[in-house]
DNA sequence: CTGAAAGCGCTAACAA
DNA sequence: TTGTTAGCGCTTTCAG
């Protein structure tokens, strides 16, 4: 029945202006301007433009709109500019202090951009990452980001079908088919290397999580295994969190030839290491050195501090947002980029003991 | 041009099969169409009810659609269904576990009721909430959930505005404005205290964070000195994040009437506690006890393990979600819900030395 | 089973 | 400065 009103000749203004809109109907532009006697485009203009509105009408327009508690109809605005303003970040889990680390860098860059951010997780299964990257696409994502699995085709699949810009993190290979913004994980578990060997240390533990479906710390393995005429390598893997790190350490300490450095490749696996040393009662680095990767917030003020390869996660986070903030603007692809991490030596890493 | 094409009459199937689409504009509804040579009706069809459409027919449309590469728009999706499948969540800060995890949590089960997640961090300003609220429901978000701060009116303001639904967490109080979900900070609180008088514990260093814009903290302060009588209580406040806990404990320590325990306002906290206690060269709990609050995935895991309080973080997350989308698919507004902690005794605690 | 046509709520020419 | 009027891309009656 409202239509009906609004299918009457408009030019006859006959409704009765006390006419109260069926409660729960949300008001349209056209109540507002219905309200406040003026044309649609006229209110769309307070909106959009006010300064080209006479302060009068404008005034008029506000206290219709400010009486009918109008808002513009979010799809209808996309609808006309083609833009729906929000990008989105597909990680494998916000469980994890980088991710959310990243994540955070990145809402803030794009908030000032203008962008708002979907975030959805896919707890590293490629299939499942398939199926949210097209439900972001399908609820209007813009463009996407994406840590961690992220070779998968299915991906390759949406930015081709749908034009989609789509940007790597977490890692950089200038090879790869979407532009990449990350840093060299094979170069950051060499740092690591480097640093243990340079102290000394020969007989060296090498910590690690889980491999599948985590292209970062294969990439950080396979440097390492790379590496070790450097050194005498031994490899434990735990689960996810500090309680792998643990159960992980646990198994080197039970090693026949007791390494004398652990190498840790997060610094949450770090983490249990340290507790796990603390456990068998071997001081740091005194019995054995530790070092991780990341530089958590907490690892300068572990006890010791912790020795860790500082990863530019918040640089990256910044970084995709504007990439593909700049990517969605000009239609131009932007390129690869490599950022650079940096080792800070702390307490935990020393000499091995005998030397 | 193309629309040259399209006002062209219709019935006259006059059209170039092999002409090709200018590149770069997307494929519309009605490119599809024509097409597959059939109406844009039967297009539609084949995407929401493809049953109801002859299977030769469908064959067609389905061929046309990925020759061109066809996606419907999510914004004229949206201003037909009025619905844009998604909700926001608004929280102080991605880079603390304990948001990271309610919001993992509040994600997973959005995506299972099909619903997609805006994430917006407010850093803790009530002023930067308030925009970006409005700014997340201007891009679309059917309702939001909010964490931390909360208790501003500008929210109010925008959910009576817009009857837009808000839920808020991590509190629970029946007599707020918005459904609040979430765990009774002061029981929390009173809890971990009962535990230290419990072993015995008389002098007891109370180590918190920031107050500024915390209900949380400052609900649990509050219930912790209506029970002073108990303990004799000293308070020391940090930084947010482990290097505050270390400095807040430092400066315990330093007390002429040292503490015997430390309550601390979380784990995060805690982790600092025993970290400058392990500096100090004391032992835990043998020189002090130390209790956390939130039980983070790590606390079984330190040396020794963190005697926490486990909060039902994930769990509010889920219910949260969920409360929100029923609210949004009833118009029916939830009511209030509390979720229970539990006090999870480890080795961090035990009697004070000397009893 | 299929098509024509009327919108959804808003923006943007183009006129006045 | 303001109004008229086409659409934007899709869904959805209502007829055939």
């Amino acid at each position: 029945m409202i239509d009906a009103v609004r299918l009457a000749d408009a030019s006859k203004r006959a409704w009765c202006l006390t006419q109260k809109v069926t409660r729960k109907r949300r008001a349209t532009l056209r109540d507002v301007a219905q309200a406040a006697e003026v044309s649609v485009a006229t209110v769309s203009r307070v909106l959009n433009a006010p300064a080209t509105v006479s302060p009068i009408t404008r005034e008029r327009v506000e206290g219709a709109i400010d009486n009918l508690r109008f808002m513009r109809s979010p799809a209808a605005r996309a609808i006309n500019s083609g833009r729906t303003r929000a990008v989105a970040a597909l990680v494998p889990t916000l469980d994890h202090a980088i991710f959310a680390r990243f994540l955070g860098a990145m809402e803030t860059r794009l908030g000032e951009l203008g962008l708002s951010l979907l975030v959805a997780t896919t707890g590293g299964d490629p299939d499942l990452e398939e199926r949210k990257a097209w439900g972001l696409v399908e609820i209007g994502a813009e463009g996407l980001i994406v840590s961690g699995v992220s070779h998968s085709t299915g991906l390759d699949r949406l930015a081709d079908r749908h034009d989609l810009p789509i940007v790597a993190t977490s890692f950089f290979d200038p090879d790869a088919t979407m532009p990449t913004i990350g840093y060299d994980n094979r170069a950051v578990a060499r740092t690591a290397l480097d640093h243990l060997t340079a102290l000394g240390h020969r007989r060296i533990g090498v910590i690690h999580g889980p491999l599948e479906g985590n292209d970062r710390t294969q990439a950080r393995l396979d440097a390492l295994k790379a590496s070790s005429d450097r050194a005498q390598l031994s490899f434990h893997a735990g689960d996810l969190g500090v309680g792998g790190g643990c159960r992980a350490t646990a198994a080197a300490l039970a090693l026949p030839d007791r390494p004398t450095a652990l190498l840790c490749l997060s610094d949450v696996i770090a983490l249990g290491a340290m507790f796990e040393l603390q456990r068998a009662g071997l001081g740091i680095p005194g019995d054995m050195s530790v070092i991780g990767i990341d530089d958590l917030s907490w690892s300068k003020h572990s006890a010791p501090g912790l020795t860790s390869v500082s990863l530019p996660v918040s640089e990256m986070g910044a970084e995709a947002a504007a990439a593909l903030a700049s990517w969605i603007e000009t239609q131009e692809r932007p390129d690869h980029r490599i950022l650079s991490h940096l080792l800070v030596p702390r307490g935990s890493t020393g000499p091995p003991s005998g030397v």
